[in-house]
Formats: C-alpha cells, structure tokens, sequence
DNA sequence: TATATTTGCAACCAAATAGTAGCAATTAGG
DNA sequence: CCTAATTGCTACTATTTGGTTGCAAATATA
C-alpha cells in the first residue's frame, strides 16, 4: 500500500481542513496555527507536513518562522473532479443527458 | 479518537471515487462493481460499507442482489465546502476580497 | 430438491495515520 | 554573549485503514 500525496488525501482530515481555512486567508507560521488548536504545536506541524507534501500549501522563510499560505490551484483539482457530478443536483442537464444517452441506447 | 464517516472521508480514497463514478452513471451490485477492479469482491464490498457508513449511497435489495446508487446530495457537501475557496482560482477578484471578509467575520 | 450464485460478516495482517514527548538547530532579543 | 523562542526531526504508541481468506445465509436455477 503506497501512501498517498494528493488533495483528496488532504483535505479528509478535519483538522487540516481547519489549516486551509486559516492560510487562505493569509500566511501562518506553525506556531500561529496551533494556537487556533486544542492540540499540540507538533501534531499541527505533522499536519502542515502532509499538506506540503499533498503539494497544498506553499512556504515562505522568513528568519527563524516559516509562513504557509494556500496554494490554491491545488483546491482547483477538488473542483475540477467534482463538476462531472455538479449537473446531478443542478438544473443545468448538459452532462447528465450524455449519460442518459448511453443508457438508452445500451438498453435493448 | 473517533472513526471519521463523512463524504471527506468517503472520497479520499482512489476506488472509492472510481466506485463513486460508476453508480452515479446506474446502480450496480458489489459483484458488478468488483468487475470494474483488480481487486477482490470483498475489498470492494468493504469500501461500499464505508460508502455506506458515510452516507454517500443509497442501496435497494432486489432478491439476493443489492443494488448501490450515489447519494448526491452528500456531494453537494463538498461543493458548499469549496465554494468558499472557488473566488480564490476564478477571474472575479472583486468577489474575492467579500468573501475574505466574510471569513474574517466568521472567525470566534 | 440439489446446486450454484450473491452477499455480508468475522478474523486476521501489514501499512498508514494521528498523536505524544524529547532533542537539536537556528534565530531573536536582552 | 546568554537566554528564550521557533521549528523540524526522530522515536514511540494506539488506532484506523485496506486488504486477504474462509464461511454461513439467502436466493436463483437446474
């Protein structure tokens, strides 16, 4: 079982969840984050540690704090999946009807 | 720490987003579902059970066989939740700066 | 009825996850 | 300088995850 790095692997995580709702809307050192959180400054680290790794978040040093921010194109993939699904709850068909098509024409 | 059963959860891993995909299409059995993949029946009918747990299927029995459909209304969960982050990829960064602070207000 | 098919369940295993504590390296401030 | 603060790193532990195999129950089919 290889362990797996991406968004979907990102966000399952309530959280790092909470994370990318921080650094969204600006640039947090580790130590900053975890003061937002019951837990301890090195859980939220090993958390910050899977979003770089998951390639969500970007980091600046500067001195001895280090600043993660959201990178953003990451969420996009999120995004992106979820639009095959998106004509299932809204009214807009176009992709739903395609789907309809295959059915009526795989039924004999 | 508790077992996480959300549609977070459900998605992160790689065949269940595969099975997800497939029973938004029709309903299909586990048997039918574990043609799709190299893996094992009872693998499948594990993550159908997680499936299952967070909600994101609905199931119909039909005799011996159990027919499995997307809940889509657990994927629009996912969605609410971008919604937040999608001015932050799109061209409309006018909207951008009311969502921030909406998100500032939020905050405790 | 006898047999094959479909399925869920339980036991088990290896790997990943989430958390803790301790420590060393680097940097800021007196 | 000296001390405190910030951070990443390495164990270490408990729990969860994803997978396997075997088996029993229910149902279809000959």
């Amino acid at each position: 079982m290889e362990t797996r790095r991406d968004i979907f692997q990102a966000i399952a995580d309530p959280t790092r969840r909470a994370i990318i709702g921080l650094i969204a809307i600006t640039a947090m050192t580790p130590g900053d984050l975890a003061s937002h959180f019951n837990t301890s400054r090195q859980a939220i680290s090993k958390h910050i540690k899977v979003l770089v790794e998951c390639e969500v978040v970007k980091q600046e040093v500067s001195g001895r704090e280090i600043f993660y921010q959201l990178d953003i194109n990451k969420m996009k993939e999120v995004d992106e999946w979820l639009e095959k699904y998106r004509c299932l709850w809204e009214k807009r068909f176009d992709q739903l009807e395609n789907v309809l098509e295959k059915l009526k024409t795989k039924k004999k």
